[in-house]
DNA sequence: AGCACGCCGACT
DNA sequence: GTCGGCGTGCTC
């Protein structure tokens, strides 16, 4: 029998599978299901991917249309993909045809051919076939070209031309119709069979060969470790021999790392063990570069692809292990659209092909702590130093009745002052980029409001300008008062650049490298910094988060924290996690080779119990106490949780969007018992981006539940009744409450 | 998401 | 009289 029609994925946000006729071309051999076909689709004409072969269950008495073109013979994403596609839909009930997109690269999705570049290759014609090659003595260039390309069967112009034969002793060949050039695709990648390079085989310590023992172990089972190791533990180390062990195999593995910003560092470290079998993919690459790790990874080319949050669904030939470095990294959750945690799609992956992952952390997320506790996780510890250095020590310093400069207290400046002379460098923290968060009329009062968010603008000095932080907007510094004209300003708390201008005066004869998003907006910016930190200079180093991520000073002995209270009494219940995960990874950039470091924590509440947990019990001891607390009020991780959020125009039609919502679903008779739901509630920061934002939390001990629930809320949101007036999302699992 | 259709305001 | 504003309906 043969085949009747298709079900395709378009990328719309629309729920619906759309079914389409086969052309008889087309019914003997259909269009298998993960392959591309071109289809009409209301008035234009779209790229889709095959779902399904023989179905349909388009709604009775409804014309179908004819499939345009089937753009690929074999199907591009296999049976594991597709799996994976469907099941992130249903879990973060987001349209499957969108979700499907985020499996291509976006030439690929709108229908671009799956190919490599095509590459301009030399043949010799029937004519060249005959030639003697004796009979062009007279030109050796030409001669040569002709014996190289018998001899090769392959040529592309490319290598003709390294070989030494120049494009005009090719072009009078092709004149002359002996040679032809033809186009060809050419894959960038060879299939590397010689044994990893090794460069560096760093010897192991007892609990490091433990952990990779483990791993390897459980090479062919779906088993997820925790790689739980303090900073500058060697976790790394860990992971590369547990990869090494997989591709000995033939196998391919999968590293997730948190930002753009760290990949180059990461690409060019694990290029020394792995030479040319390792590519990075991110956002960054261009389209050609993106096409060609795609097809290099999903033929098998390439074994190890090192990639930020979208590579989690890159199609690979034989997968077989993830690692996810980092693993509590806020950067694996997708905030918009596609709500996705690149963590939990990783889960499920290796779940489907029953191999094992990696999670690595010093300061590993409350939920994979809770996974590991609960025995859901093996937990691998390493509790000590790859060098062999300790710790850092915490030194508070109690801000009380004290006269700051700039935020500084006089021990820290004496102690910065001191390591500096020793030929040390110094790590200042501050989360907090910019000059001063707010400006402030010393006559009136006016504060520097945004006028789209619920949000203060922040003082900015090169260039002088005022910048909202949760919006693009930004305009001058004004020069006097908006509201009474007058010049008196009030640079209002501290920013990195401020900091800077400071310890730039303060510490004269050293240099200040400030490293925050503006400092390292160029390209380059990150690396030259990174470069001149490893000269090994006494220096001050002053940072946002970004210096807290990943990376090694040696030479670090001492990290100032100039505000540890900001953090502390956020509104967000995830707020002192986060906290504890910053602090604990700027503290281990201090001391990690030779010489011992020190963390000199600045704060009002030195005798808050979390601080003092902090500086007297560790990262984990922190997490457990907060887990208890989690536990005690049902919060995540011991419930799950999601999110629906309405924004508008209007503070009121949000509210009511979200109002009507809950009220009418809790009429339906499939809403499930077990559900709390909290709110509607304007959002903390309610105007944003010129829009307020209303939502609606709900929280159950069942997972079931809960996705009973939003099955309810998405077959509501998605139906054609919806206002358009308001923008609405679903998120699972949420992280931020910004 | 696009895209067309459709009904009310300022313009060559 | 028309161009075009964006509300709303629909896509196999």
């Amino acid at each position: 029998m043969s085949i009747e029609q298709v079900e395709v994925l378009v990328p719309v946000p629309i729920l619906e599978k759309f079914s389409y006729l086969l052309p008889d071309q087309f019914k003997e051999k259909p269009p298998m299901p993960g392959s591309r076909v071109i289809v009409p689709f209301g008035n234009r004409d779209l790229s889709g991917v095959v779902w399904n072969v023989g179905k349909n269950n388009a709604p009775k008495g409804r014309k179908l249309k004819y499939l345009i073109e089937v753009l690929d013979s074999k199907p591009l994403l296999d049976k594991e993909s597709l799996l994976l596609a469907d099941w992130a839909s249903r879990y973060y009930h987001y349209p499957l045809g969108e979700v499907i997109s985020y499996f291509f690269p976006p030439s690929i999705r709108k229908g671009k051919e799956a190919k490599f570049a095509e590459v301009k290759f030399l043949e010799l014609t029937s004519k060249g076939e005959f030639l003697n090659v004796e009979d062009l003595s007279k030109a050796p260039n030409q001669k040569k070209l002709i014996e190289l390309i018998k001899e090769k069967k392959d040529l592309s112009q490319k290598a003709a031309t390294a070989y030494g034969v120049n494009t005009s002793s090719i072009n009078a060949l092709i004149d002359k119709g002996f040679i032809s050039r033809y186009m060809r695709e050419l894959s960038p990648y060879k299939k590397v069979e010689t044994p990893n390079r090794n460069r560096t085989r760093k010897k192991l310590n007892e609990e490091q060969k433990f952990a990779v023992d483990s791993i390897i172990k459980s090479e062919n089972k779906n088993k997820v470790f925790l790689l739980n190791g303090i900073t500058g533990s060697g976790k790394t180390e860990v992971y590369i021999r547990a990869i090494q062990e997989v591709i000995k195999k033939g196998k391919q593995a999968l590293i997730l790392i948190p930002e753009i910003g760290l990949a180059p560092q990461a690409e060019e470290r694990f290029k020394k063990y792995f030479g040319e079998r390792v590519l990075s993919f991110h956002s960054a690459k261009n389209d050609r570069e993106k096409i060609d790790a795609w097809l290099g990874a999903s033929k098998g080319l390439i074994d190890i692809i090192i990639g930020t949050r979208s590579s989690v669904f890159m199609p690979m030939k034989d997968i077989g292990i993830i690692v996810i470095d980092e693993e509590h990294d806020l950067s694996y959750k997708q905030a918009d659209r596609f709500r996705y945690s690149a963590r939990d799609i990783a889960l499920y992956r290796a779940k489907i092909k029953k191999i094992p992952v990696v999670l690595a952390s010093a300061t590993p997320s409350l939920e994979t702590l809770n996974n590991s506790l609960q025995g859901k996780y093996e937990m691998l510890n390493l509790t000590k130093r790859a060098t062999g250095a300790s710790l850092p020590r915490y030194i508070p310093v109690d801000l009380r009745g004290k006269e700051l400069k700039e935020g500084f207290s006089d021990e820290l400046i004496e102690r910065s002052e001191e390591e500096l002379k020793k030929g040390n460098q110094i790590l200042i923290f501050l989360n907090r980029r910019g000059y001063a968060p707010s400006l402030i009329c010393k006559t009136c009062g006016w504060l520097s409001n945004c006028d789209r968010c619920d949000a203060l603008m922040t003082l900015h000095k090169r260039p002088p300008k005022l910048q909202c932080h949760h919006c693009e907007s930004q305009k001058d510094k004004p020069k006097v008062c908006p509201s009474c004209q007058s010049d008196d300003f009030l640079s209002y708390g501290y920013g990195t650049e401020r900091v800077e201008e400071f310890l730039t005066q303060r510490f004269s004869k050293f240099p200040v490298l400030r490293i925050d998003s503006d400092s390292t907006k160029k390209k380059e910016s990150m690396n030259e910094y990174i470069d001149s930190i490893n000269l090994g200079k006494p220096m001050v180093l002053l940072g946002t988060q970004l210096l807290a991520k990943g990376h090694h000073f040696p030479e670090v002995t001492l990290v100032g924290i100039l505000d540890a209270d900001s953090g502390l009494y956020s509104a967000d219940f995830r707020g002192s996690e986060r906290v504890a995960q910053l602090m604990t990874q700027v503290a281990g950039r201090a001391g990690r080779d030779k010489k011992p470091g020190k963390v000199l924590l600045q704060s009002y509440s030195p005798d808050h119990p979390q601080i003092e947990e902090l500086i007297n019990g560790s990262y984990e001891s922190f997490a457990k106490n907060l887990l208890k607390e989690r536990k005690s009020v049902k919060s995540p991780p011991f419930a799950f949780q999601a999110k629906i959020q309405a924004e508008s125009a209007n503070s009121y039609i949000s509210r009511d969007f979200i109002k009507n919502l809950i009220n009418n679903l809790k009429k339906s008779k499939a809403f499930p018992k077990d559900i709390r739901v909290v709110g509607p509630l304007p959002a903390i920061m309610e105007k944003k981006s010129g829009v307020y934002r209303w939502e609606l939390n709900t929280l159950s001990g069942s997972r079931k539940s809960l996705h009973q629930f939003l099955d309810l809320v998405q077959a509501s949101l998605y139906s054609p009744k919806t206002s358009k007036k308001v923008r609405w999302s679903i998120d699972v699992d949420p992280l931020s409450s910004i």
